[in-house]
RNA sequence: GCUUCUUUAGCUCAGCUGGUUAGAGCACCUGACUGUUAAUCAGGGGGUCCAAGGUUCAAGUCCUUGAAGAAGCGCCA
């Protein structure tokens, strides 16, 4: 008999016999076993006749052990389940021994996050992890088909770079030149010219420069994919290697940019709320469980469905950098001096100024454009005030900076001028300003890091529990 | 990289101004249990007190250095 998934099994009316696989989340009174199989939230009750049974077979009914059972699906007499399995037959697929499990977070108690994170190998299994990582592929389904739907071709752009350009941080060499006998030149430096490339190459820290590339062809393109960045980054909200979603227009300006990542974000958090019900409740539920925990101060003013919904149905506060400043600097905490870092046009917003335009002063999304230009990258399009660019970061409440976007610079001379600036070598991009040449047009484009949204969306806090196998200083396990 | 905090049983933690054999809850093991769902009840086992060095008659406890983790900051997505 072939295998029905839970999540099918618990929508179907009792009166026949189906078969089941899956992991015993737990075992009590010797009768009632909790089976999970990945496919929701939701265990499916197991009914067992222990006296029927092998004695070899119960006793390797145990907390994570793999099961096949075949038997009638029946209306439930107990409370907490519509229906549930009466066993015929029980077949172990895989034991686990207890002593060892008791090791293992797979034991039935609560782990600290950071226990979790040690045995990530593991955490797939408990309810918590098991919800992230359906909410996080049914976010990857979603941006895909955000993108398909507006006419958006999705581009694979290079993981090993030779464009040393970008300077959005620092970056991860690839090399396959002998660590223990570096070639040298003769004025003592690294002779790449042995290396595989027979040149420096680097893991991208963005595919944006590529994707103007195909953007200035195929009109609307989108990149999503893993993203380095060697920064000796410590905080909740920093990965060495994230997921990025870039997409990149042609004929756009700032405001369509502005527009896009909007309606974009609209999208994808509506997709979480209407299909991600089951996993969503689980996490609501949590939230509300460790809120309580918390002094009244600590805790969330909106629960996590509020905050999703919040998102959804309010726009996003557009305001330009310089309103930003203002805003600040007639701000109660500047007046008292509460701010750590300045206040003044030309200087870039620390978070602190971040977090209370975003959880204070306005309670929503916003936008932040026209950044001054001595802050920003070199391809971003200067404005006419000769001070600016057109620049936007989105910030999100929790989060602080979710999307960086900008109108890109397609004037060949002003870019020409921005790469000196820069102290670029135009040798090393002379293949961006082609575009600039042939055919050059408005367009722009943004950056969104894809952890940060499932952050939001799910309402963890660390960005280290919601991709599976984080890779951060010090630490590369699994 | 910087600041602060943490590191004691499988897990979460307690362990006072240094003092005899280092404790609790949960988990685990053994037994009981045919309507449980954080199951329950009785009994039992389980420790390199993060590492190295130092002070002291005596260090889980004090000092120095280091490692790992967390929160915040900087860099950003």
């Amino acid at each position: 008999m072939s295998r029905v998934k839970i999540k099918s099994a618990l929508g179907q009316e009792p009166g026949k016999e189906i078969t089941v696989k899956g992991w015993v989340r737990a075992f009590r009174s010797n009768r009632f076993i909790a089976l999970n199989d990945g496919s929701t939230i939701n265990n499916i009750q197991v009914v067992i006749n222990a006296d029927q049974l092998e004695e070899s077979v119960l006793k390797n009914i145990s907390i994570g052990a793999a099961l096949a059972i075949t038997g009638d699906l029946v209306a439930s007499q107990g409370k907490g389940q519509y229906v549930e399995v009466i066993a015929k037959s029980i077949i172990v697929l895989g034991t686990a021994d207890p002593e060892e499990v008791q090791k293992t977070i797979l034991q039935p108690k609560r782990h600290s996050l950071e226990l979790l994170r040690e045995q990530a190998h593991l955490r797939f299994r408990t309810n918590l992890f098991g919800a992230i990582f359906r909410i996080r592929h049914a976010m990857t389904y979603a941006i895909h088909n955000y993108f398909n739907e507006k006419g958006f071709y999705n581009l694979h752009t290079p993981i090993i770079t030779g464009s040393d350009a970008e300077g959005a941080g620092e970056m991860f060499r690839v090399t396959n030149l002998p660590l223990e006998n570096i070639p040298l030149t003769e004025e003592g430096k690294i002779d790449v010219e042995q290396d595989f490339f027979g040149k420096e190459t680097n893991l991208t820290v963005s595919g944006q420069l590529e994707a103007e590339l195909g953007a200035m062809a195929l009109g609307q393109v989108y990149t999503f994919g893993p993203t380095f960045r060697a920064e000796n980054s410590n905080t909740s909200r920093h990965l060495a290697e994230f997921w990025m979603i870039e997409p990149e227009v042609a004929f756009a300006d700032l405001k369509d940019d502005m527009e896009l990542s909007e309606d974009f974000m609209k999208y994808v958090i509506q997709y979480a709320l209407d299909n991600c019900k089951d996993d969503l409740a689980f996490l609501l539920q949590r939230e509300t469980n460790e809120d309580k925990q918390k002094p009244q101060a600590e805790r969330n003013e909106l629960n996590l469905i509020e905050r999703l919904e919040f998102v959804v149905s309010n726009s996003f506060e557009r305001i330009t950098y310089t309103e930003a400043i203002e805003i600040l600097q007639r701000s109660k905490p500047y007046k008292k001096k509460k701010f750590k870092f300045p206040v003044e046009w030309g200087v870039d917003l620390a978070s602190e100024h971040e977090r209370f335009l975003v959880e204070k002063h306005f309670k929503k999304p916003v936008i932040i454009f026209d950044y001054p230009k001595e802050i920003k990258a070199f391809y971003m399009r200067n404005n006419d005030d000769g001070k600016t660019v057109a620049a936007m970061d989105v910030l999100f409440p929790g989060i602080g900076e979710i999307i960086g976007g900008s109108q890109r610079e397609e004037r060949l001379n002003v870019l020409k001028e921005k790469i000196a600036d820069f102290n670029i070598e135009e040798e090393h991009v002379w293949w961006y300003l082609d575009t600039r040449k042939f055919g050059t047009a408005p367009h722009a484009g943004f950056g969104l890091g894809f952890e940060r949204l499932i952050m939001f969306v799910t309402g963890m806090s660390n960005i280290k529990d919601v991709i599976p196998f984080p890779r951060t200083p010090k630490n590369a396990e699994f």
